[in-house]
This record gives structure tokens, C-alpha cells and sequence, in this order.
DNA sequence: TTGGGG
């Protein structure tokens, strides 16, 4: 039996464990964030959590945290749960204090943060014993929590709109989708509403062919029915741990739940925007009703109130006039309102960016017959496809058959390319018209193509 | 033991 009267009862303030170097201490905190849970260089899985109480609200101290197995670990629900330690060791590491939990003499209980009533911990490690006396503690926490649980940083760039090659920063977003992606590798896929921005595409043209510029960066590809679960507006993020190392457990990540990361890498991977979560890394999940969670859904709502609302970001207010399409009363749609359209065969109008051709030389758009064919790579904020550019659609599109001269002028203004930027280029926005259609009747859903048509390109001054 | 960071 415990005796209230001994130590074992105590539970320190954070400010006195700071001082209480190598001794074992009980603790009782809240939960800010979560380290990304790894495979220690040891036999064992572990996770640092950072907990603050009364004593030390802004920076609290961090616990690591040593099991067997990642479901020993602390799998913390929402920012802001208590975490109550018993018997863990205060360390010093240069001139920072850390709490380590040893898992041969250490516990750990879980409680949510602001359900009231609830004295019943949601995670428990196999050494915890409950005690009558903690309620009050947790009690007490969650009074305090009410007030002065620090706000989700909203001062930090969250959108996704100003994110920047090589910066690292924090992003709030909601986890759609993981999957294995190489043994042991894992992707996320993650949302928050917005667009990432446009980037200049490095792929050479004249390798098309052999090295094409690639439409997703998983492989294999999403199915179809992962697809079709996503939004189809805004971009779907992919972040891979492939910096740190590719032990990392992000499969353990909740999908559907909206977590807070904090410095986390952006780094383009051809043309497409990919965050990499270091080994610094810390995640945090944030309720529902988070305000800054309710905010981007407001911001994400206000995006379909108007006719022309799918348009990307970043082409605001209107693309330039490039080009002219037959349709022009047709709602714009975004290519991932293409992709997962219920139907193989149908219509749609768009604003997207041609960021690859092939052939990749504007001289050989035409085949031997004297017949256009062609394969665009198109791109938005939401996805990139291939679509064709056959025979009378290209006719149209290029307004008949310009000679060489003016069919290179015509393919650089398309795809952005600039002579004195090297081999970037940066493709305009065009408003365009596509099609999805299939080439065998046996697998329409397997063989669904698409292709340009009653699109004209007016942009070329001449 | 391991980790905490780059």
C-alpha cells in the first residue's frame, strides 16, 4: 500500500525536478508535442514528449520515453492530455534538464485533457497502479489547462501557400492517408486546404521519352479508391521521414486526425513539393475543434462559393490569356476532381500548367503521316495527369500547322521556358478543356485516358 | 543501453 506520507506519493513541480538531478521523481504534466517515435540506436522503440505544468507553462521540460515495442510507447490522443510519471530519473544533457522513463522501474498513465469526469486513463504502462489521490492532481491540471495551455501557434506559416525550398517550418494539417512505400519507408499524405505553390520544373525536355517527368512521387501510385477519399481541392502533401532514418514509426500516425508538425523540410522532388520530417521533428494532434483547425475549414468552405473558386491559388485573380477554350460558361474543376470523377467518360473545363511535352522537341509534335500527337503532362495545385493532344484537337489548339519557326516560339511560351534561366522553366497558367474517354472496353476504369480538346492557344502576339 | 541535435 502507498503511504501518502512518503515521497512515492509527491509528484514534483516541474520547476523542482529541474534541481532533483539523477533522482527518480513523480511527475504529472500536460502534453504539448510528441517526437516522432523511433527505433533507439539500443534494443528498444522510443519517443521524447514535452509536458509543461503551473510551474513551467512555456517550456516545460522533455521525457524520453524507452519501450519494447512502439505500442509500449506513450501514443498521446490530443495535445493537451496529462501524463502522470512515476519513478522516472532526472538527467542533465548539456545545460538542459530531461526526465527519462526506464521502462524496468518507470510507469506512465494517459488521461484526456479536458473531459472533466473522467478519471480513467486511456494508456497505462504495465508498471502504473492507480491511486485514489491522483484524481485530484489530474483534477487541478485540467482546471489550470482551461487558462493557460498555450494557443496553437498561429503566428507560424501554416498555409501551404508560403512554403519555401530548403526552409523548415511548421504545418498544420490533416493526415488523409500512410502507406509503405519501400520496405520500411512510409508516406503521408497530408491536407489542409490550401495550395502549395508552383515550382520550376528541371526535367529535360529531350529524355521525355526515356526519363519522363514523373505524375506522383509514391510508387507504385495511389489506387484509384485511396484517390477518391481525398479532397479534390487544395494539395495533398507527401511526407516521407527518408532524411532521418526509414525506421521511423510514422504508421503510426492517426489517419484522419489533425496534427501540428514542427520544423519540418520542403524540398521540391521534380517539381512537386515534398515535406521531410527530420529528426528533429515534433508532432502534435490537435482536437477538432481546435480554432486554428477550425479556421483552415472555414478558409477551405469559402474556396467553393463562387463559379471560378477551383482555381488555383496562385493563378488569382485569372490565368493570363493564353488560351481561349468553346466552353467558357463551364465551371472550372481541378484534376483531381478529374481523377476521381465517378464517370470514365465525361467533360471538364480547368486552369492547369503544361509542365512537360512529348515529343519534347516542338518540331516533332506531328508524325511521319503529317498527324499531330502529342502527350501533355498538366499539372494544378491538386495533381498531375497526362493528356493527349491528337490530330483535329491540336489542330485547333495550334491554330493549324504554324511552321517550325512559330511552333517553337508557341511550346516555349506554353511551358514557361526562358532562355537566361538555364534549364528551369516556370509553365503559365492556361485555361483548357479535357476530356476522359478510354481505349478498351474491357477495362474502362484500367485504360482511362485524357485528352485536350476545344482548346485554342491565342499566345503568341503575331 | 538507448536519447536529447546536426
Amino acid at each position: 500500500m502507498p503511504n501518502p506520507e512518503s515521497d512515492d506519493y509527491k509528484f514534483l513541480r516541474i520547476v523542482d525536478a529541474t534541481t532533483s538531478i539523477n533522482q527518480k521523481v513523480n511527475l504529472i504534466g500536460v502534453v504539448t508535442e510528441a517526437g516522432i517515435p523511433k527505433q533507439s540506436k539500443g534494443t528498444d522503440c522510443c519517443c521524447t514528449i514535452r509536458i509543461v505544468d503551473e510551474s513551467n507553462p512555456s517550456s516545460g521540460i522533455s521525457v524520453n520515453v524507452f519501450a519494447e515495442t512502439f505500442d509500449k510507447l506513450p501514443n498521446v490522443e490530443s495535445t493537451g492530455d496529462i501524463i502522470q510519471l512515476s519513478h522516472v530519473v532526472m538527467k542533465l544533457h548539456g545545460s538542459e534538464v530531461n526526465a527519462v522513463f526506464n521502462k524496468r522501474f518507470s510507469a506512465f498513465a494517459l488521461y484526456e485533457g479536458s473531459d472533466f469526469s473522467n478519471f480513467v486513463p486511456y494508456q497505462v504502462s504495465s508498471k502504473f497502479h492507480a491511486r485514489e489521490q491522483d484524481n485530484k492532481f489530474i483534477a487541478d491540471l485540467r482546471k489550470w489547462t482551461i487558462t493557460h495551455l498555450p494557443e496553437t501557434e498561429s503566428n507560424g506559416f501554416f498555409q501551404l501557400n508560403s512554403i519555401k525550398q530548403g526552409i523548415r517550418s511548421n504545418l498544420i494539417c490533416k493526415v488523409l492517408h500512410i502507406c509503405e512505400v519501400t520496405q520500411g519507408e512510409w508516406m503521408l499524405f497530408v491536407w489542409n486546404g490550401t495550395d502549395a505553390p508552383p515550382l520550376d520544373i528541371h526535367s529535360k525536355l529531350e529524355e521525355e521519352l526515356k526519363n519522363p517527368l514523373c505524375l506522383q512521387l509514391e510508387e507504385p501510385p495511389l489506387s484509384r479508391d485511396v484517390l477518391c477519399s481525398f479532397p479534390t481541392v487544395g494539395t495533398v502533401l507527401r511526407l516521407t521521414a527518408d532524411r532521418c532514418n526509414a525506421r521511423l514509426a510514422l504508421q503510426l500516425l492517426k489517419v484522419g486526425r489533425w496534427v501540428q508538425f514542427r520544423n519540418i523540410q520542403f524540398e521540391a522532388r521534380e517539381g512537386l513539393w515534398c515535406g521531410i520530417l527530420m529528426h528533429s521533428s515534433k508532432f502534435s494532434y490537435l482536437s477538432d475543434d481546435n480554432k486554428v483547425v477550425l479556421e483552415f475549414q472555414r478558409e477551405y468552405k469559402k474556396r467553393f462559393k463562387g463559379k471560378w473558386t477551383r482555381m488555383p491559388l496562385s493563378s488569382f485573380p485569372w490565368p493570363p490569356n493564353l488560351t481561349k477554350t468553346e466552353h467558357e460558361h463551364v465551371p472550372l474543376v481541378t484534376l483531381m476532381d478529374i481523377i476521381t470523377y465517378p464517370k470514365v467518360l465525361y467533360k471538364y473545363r480547368c486552369v492547369v500548367r503544361v509542365v512537360a511535352t512529348l515529343p519534347g522537341e516542338a518540331t516533332n509534335f506531328r508524325g511521319p503521316s503529317g498527324i499531330y500527337r502529342l502527350r501533355l503532362t498538366l499539372e494544378d495545385a491538386t495533381a498531375r495527369i497526362h493528356a493527349c493532344l491528337y490530330d483535329k484537337d491540336a489542330e485547333k489548339f495550334f491554330g493549324g500547322y504554324p511552321d517550325d519557326d512559330k511552333m517553337i516560339k508557341l511550346h516555349k511560351v506554353l511551358l514557361g521556358i526562358d532562355e537566361n534561366n538555364g534549364k528551369a522553366r516556370n509553365p503559365p497558367w492556361i485555361d483548357c478543356c479535357l476530356k476522359s474517354y478510354y481505349v478498351d472496353k474491357s477495362d474502362m476504369w484500367g485504360s482511362r485516358r485524357y485528352g485536350i480538346f476545344d482548346t485554342k492557344f491565342i499566345g503568341l502576339s503575331d
